[in-house]
DNA sequence: TTATATGTTCGATA
DNA sequence: TTATCGAACATATA
């Protein structure tokens, strides 16, 4: 589920679930180790004992500050997400599981582990380490604008970067295509200034309805994309132009073909 | 059985 | 050096 706003929403969850807390234990849950960029040892001796204070988010990456110490890092790959439960089972897919002071336990899940736990020293020298830009929700359309601007790849790819903006996923991008009528292999360099905007505004626009809704996709706006995108179900306002699936950049597309042309 | 999945990184190539 | 492309990662489901 993890695009920026599913991140966001996350981040709210764990806000609500565990600020405040006291990790009494950390337990591990999985035989791989490919999730855990601190060695486990090392996150089991900084985060028990310690206590969440504060969150902060930067595209799809989560950050955890405790009373002492480093932050923690959580992203989410593919599959990831968290869970909090008590004298239940463990949720499937469960990796690892934080026991809070108050007896409840955050699990943290992913099913395909492409996420990543560990500690680093801090967000910004995590975003500068692992050079990716800023949240797109407090980018500028001057820095959107510059970041496309002369790039030769397809369009979709560009706005799938984290490098110069962070938080665009697979179906965002798609949402934003659909909305502005671009082919997701337009070339960037030939948009213009009024297309830049369009497209940089709808990214807004959806990023902030689908946190308004928790992103829960049915309670979406009528005609959402991603909605459709899918099902390959026809998008209503466009009963004669059956949704096309196509791979972009090695990723899974879709368009309305009748709305989404490329340039001449 | 084969294709696909809301992401990132790494190696090869230009 | 920088930009671009494709494969790889691990697992489930249609």
């Amino acid at each position: 589920m993890p695009e920026l706003p599913e991140v966001e929403v996350m981040r709210r969850y764990f806000e609500a679930a565990a600020l405040g807390q006291k990790v009494e234990r950390l337990e591990f849950h999985d035989k791989l180790d490919k999730l855990f960029k601190t060695p486990r040892e090392e996150l089991k001796s900084t985060l028990e004992g310690a206590r969440f204070t504060h969150t902060r988010r930067i595209g799809k990456y989560l950050f955890i500050a405790l009373d002492k110490g480093p932050w923690l890092h959580l992203h989410f790959g593919m599959t990831g997400n968290l869970l909090l439960f008590r004298n239940q089972d463990l949720p499937k897919y469960t990796r690892m599981v934080f026991v809070l002071d108050n007896g409840d336990q955050l699990a943290y899940c992913d099913l395909r582990k492409f996420g990543v736990v560990e500690l680093t020293e801090s967000p910004e020298r995590y975003q500068a380490e692992k050079k990716f830009g800023p949240d797109f929700l407090e980018l500028s359309l001057e820095a959107f604008v510059k970041a496309l601007g002369n790039k030769k790849i397809a369009l979709k790819s560009a706005l799938l970067e984290q490098k110069h903006f962070a938080g665009i996923g697979n179906w965002i991008a798609d949402e934003m295509l659909f909305e502005v009528g671009l082919h997701p292999e337009e070339k960037p360099f030939k948009l213009n200034q009024s297309e830049l905007t369009a497209l940089f505004q709808a990214g807004q626009k959806i990023i902030q309805q689908a946190i308004d809704k928790d992103t829960h996709y049915r309670d979406f706006p009528e005609g959402m994309f991603v909605n459709y995108r899918k099902k390959k179900a026809l998008h209503p306002l466009f009963p004669d132009s059956p949704i096309e699936g196509l791979v972009v950049g090695g990723r899974g597309s879709f368009i309305v073909p009748s709305k989404q042309k490329l340039k001449p």
